[in-house]
DNA sequence: TGTTGTTACTTTAAAAAATAAAGTAACTGG
DNA sequence: CCAGTTACTTTATTTTTTAAAGTAACAACA
């Protein structure tokens, strides 16, 4: 057993995980990473009209739990892009399950395309 | 498009489902009827110790959506045991997208058994 | 030089939800 | 009769979410 091993309520992994980003906004801000979205802009204007101070809250969760890093795309004024790191790629399957699972069941829940989740990483944002 | 459209926020599939099941407890419960457990108690009793006030209400709403059944087992007193539909059977996908993950980058959670998954269904429990 | 606009946040106040704890109803078993 | 169990409901407090406004640093324009 390693150190960190102060669990918030169980040893259990889904209870973890939702203690992670089992909230309204994690995932939804990870789809848009998916996406392609980088910019805080970019997340602010998509249509479940995310409060900013929640998405300036959650970003700095994920940055620190190191699903995405933020990197600095200009300095005069400083301002940043978030990219999905290895761990944050790696929720894929769950969202990809979600998305299943939402369509056979919600009727009128739109079929993401087959590239729907083939986001190439130009930058290349890896922490 | 059919009349259900009304959506909470956006047509995504995803961001439906985190309105319906995205919270800290709805996805425990889920996990416990995959694990075999069915009466309020058995709920209570889990290591994550869900408040009985949130508990009574996400079984409503699980059984609102059709995700879960709710039939007697007894009459004097009236005693219910709760069970999976096949919407809620169907979320097994999530579920164990959630723990592989957990299991990859949460260090210390239980990695569940080829059997954890593995729940029959005896009484046969189908809204 | 002043005005308007954009980006990326932070702050504030109100509403909603979660939590802990106690209470209730209908029994069972001794 | 009394303690215990099951399946909840109710109440009060804390925390989180939400909506909205505010801020800082610039850029573009007139």
């Amino acid at each position: 057993m390693p150190e960190n091993c102060d669990f918030k309520r169980s040893p259990c992994p889904i209870a973890n995980v939702l203690d992670l980003i089992g909230d309204r906004w994690s995932l939804v801000i990870l789809r848009d990473l998916f996406l392609g979205k980088r910019r805080y802009g970019d997340f602010t204007r998509s249509p479940e009209k995310i409060p900013t101070n929640l998405l300036a809250e959650r970003l700095k969760r994920l940055q620190r739990e190191g699903l995405i890093d933020k990197v600095a795309y200009q300095q005069q004024p400083p301002r940043y892009e978030y990219h999905l790191t290895a761990k944050g790629r790696d929720t894929r399957p769950i969202l990809e399950a979600m998305a299943r699972w939402g369509n056979r069941y919600i009727p009128g829940t739109f079929v993401p395309p087959d590239d729907f989740w083939q986001q190439p990483d130009p930058t290349g944002g890896e922490g």
